[in-house]
DNA sequence: CTTATATTAGACTAATATGGTCTTATATAG
DNA sequence: CTATATAAGACCATATTAGTCTAATATAAG
């Protein structure tokens, strides 16, 4: 619990080596970061297609193509990319799921105070971008 | 990511069951535990067992036997209970193990920014005790 | 002493999530 | 036309999690 999936990883250390880069060599293919960090291929091209998705970056088919930022850095929240690689967030089932299948629900007595520990977690990780982590 | 596993809400489900007690009839099955809010009594049983070897509580073998409380709500935190049944805590890997196989590990570019939300985190987990919870 | 009922400890299975791979299709620079 | 890039989705291996069961031990009470 309470940790990051390799997904999540991929997409902020592919977004941290667009966001190093000079403005004139900002085209990143998959292949280059893969190599770079020794990030399994299929994986990451997988991660950067969900960040093209998001709109986090823009993709540029075709030879010589790859990648571009296409937000800055301190508009990119940690909230976002666990968002996407994580599924929704939250501490217990009660909070991420629409349909809620947990048997406790009606007599739960753990749900309101987690529901408070949960908001706080959420609130830090909105609050930290991309580019705090630069720092 | 992000959320506690069945046993650790099954902990605290206990928990706050036994502190709601009166002191006269302080002594608590499994099996009362496990009906009063639909908690599978096997699984059930395995968290107490945990909790009596944290200290938390203390069993009582054979017939009326069960559990009491053997700590006061207020010294127990979420960050006790966690590192219990969610093993050890980190938001990446290299927050946890002891042995390193993470590929990244030489050139990695958010170890160290990571590091800082993690530590704010457990934090707010250790600053968190199940008497927080009951409130 | 016997019985009923409780915890203890461990093996075990089933279900789910995660990490990783591969294939086919499409786009485009040269 | 060809080489090389992304796009999309199927697919598999493994690890983790949730849940179950059995045998052993402890003990209150008849």
């Amino acid at each position: 619990m309470l940790y990051f999936n390799k997904k999540t990883e991929y997409a902020l250390i592919a977004i941290l080596h667009m966001a190093k880069k000079p403005a004139e060599a900002s085209i990143t293919s998959a292949r280059e970061i893969a190599e770079a960090y020794e990030v399994p291929y299929y994986l990451l091209a997988k991660v950067l297609q969900q960040l093209a998705g998001l709109g986090v970056v823009k993709a540029v088919h075709g030879t010589k193509g790859g990648y571009i930022l296409a937000k800055r850095p301190q508009d990119i929240t940690l909230a976002d990319m666990l968002g996407v690689f994580e599924g929704h967030l939250g501490v217990a089932e009660c909070f991420r799921e629409e349909k809620i299948t947990c048997r406790q629900w009606d007599g739960c007595t753990i749900k309101s105070p987690l529901y408070k520990l949960n908001h706080k977690i959420q609130t830090m990780l909105s609050q930290m971008t991309v580019e705090d982590l630069t720092k």
